[in-house]
DNA sequence: GACTGTACCGTCTACTTTGGACGGTTGCCA
DNA sequence: TGGCAACCGTCCAAAGTAGACGGTACAGTC
């Protein structure tokens, strides 16, 4: 029950078992995977450390498997359904970083028509997946998550138009 | 002399310290601060550090203060010099992350109008502060740093479009 | 029923990165 | 000369990353 910082990730996690009922944090990480992760992803073996670090902090309740795995099942408590709806009430003000390997290439010098052809195929292959995810489920997904998705396809388009522009290459 | 992973932190050391011939830490720091700081932000501690195992790699070479401060100011070596060019060389075809701290509450069903006014607020600040810095510097800024800088408003606008659209709040 | 391949699942270690406190140095102005 | 503000480096605890490792479960095979 000790006090401790809660972070983005501390967030995810009260977020997507809140939206599962209850879940693993193999599960969990496999809700992440397919969504969320997407523009902020987190190492599995960290699920399992920010699960247990939120147990003690008494915002989940643990229940673990007698034999086999011995799998440990998350639920929100009282505590943890408030922090998350506290976090959520308070509108974030700070912003994201851009964080490009390939910029950062960019910036240093690099040759312009290889990096841009690069990075080119791999946004292309990125907007590709999240679009055909729009369009499998776009429709039932709550509305929030519906909205995350489509910033991930706007800003992939942009990042294509601005390779395109910086490799001279014609749509 | 120890081989040691070189991670985009290293490069971005690696090449401001080449840019500026010869750096301590701190200006390190401030040149990184105005320039790729603002898509790939860096402690100022880690600088110390960072510089210090690039030493150690033989990457960099350092030189000590006697007195006062003693500053340790560095300088590429050759071995330094190569690996910059080889990254450069190798075009990155890994993506960055979006990893917005307001996108993530959305996702998990955040109250629009809020998040998005406060989104839009500090996000028409960073776009007016891009703006300024390219009108004012971008004719001699090198070009990587230009397009990198351009990239940065692009993305800026979208954000602005984005949470626009969200909170429903006309141009 | 033992055997094997594959997917599933949790833990561990070493290292990097973060956030911020702390304390010393230096130049400037009163 | 004395004090203040800016400058500068180091340290620590905690959070996060990368990936190896090893065990469990289940399906199909012989």
């Amino acid at each position: 029950m000790s006090v401790i910082r809660l972070t983005a990730v501390s967030y995810m996690v009260l977020g997507l078992i809140e939206r599962a009922g209850e879940a693993t944090p193999y599960q969990v990480k496999q809700f992440a995977a397919q969504s969320v992760g997407n523009f902020w992803s987190i190492q599995h073996a960290q699920l399992y450390t920010e699960s247990a670090r939120l147990a003690k902090a008494g915002l989940l309740a643990e229940e673990r498997e007698k034999g086999g795995r011995r799998r440990r099942t998350y639920r929100l408590t009282k505590a943890g359904r408030a922090a998350l709806r506290d976090w959520l009430a308070e509108p974030e003000t700070s912003l994201g970083e851009l964080r490009s390997p390939g910029l950062l290439q960019l910036f240093f010098g690099a040759e312009k028509a290889p990096l841009a052809r690069a990075q080119l195929e791999a946004h292309a292959r990125k907007l590709a997946e999240y679009e055909q995810l729009h369009e499998a489920a776009g429709a039932w997904l709550p509305e929030g998550q519906r909205l995350a998705l489509e910033a991930g396809i706007a800003h992939e388009r942009e990042w294509l138009r601005f390779w395109r522009e910086v490799g001279d290459i014609d749509p």
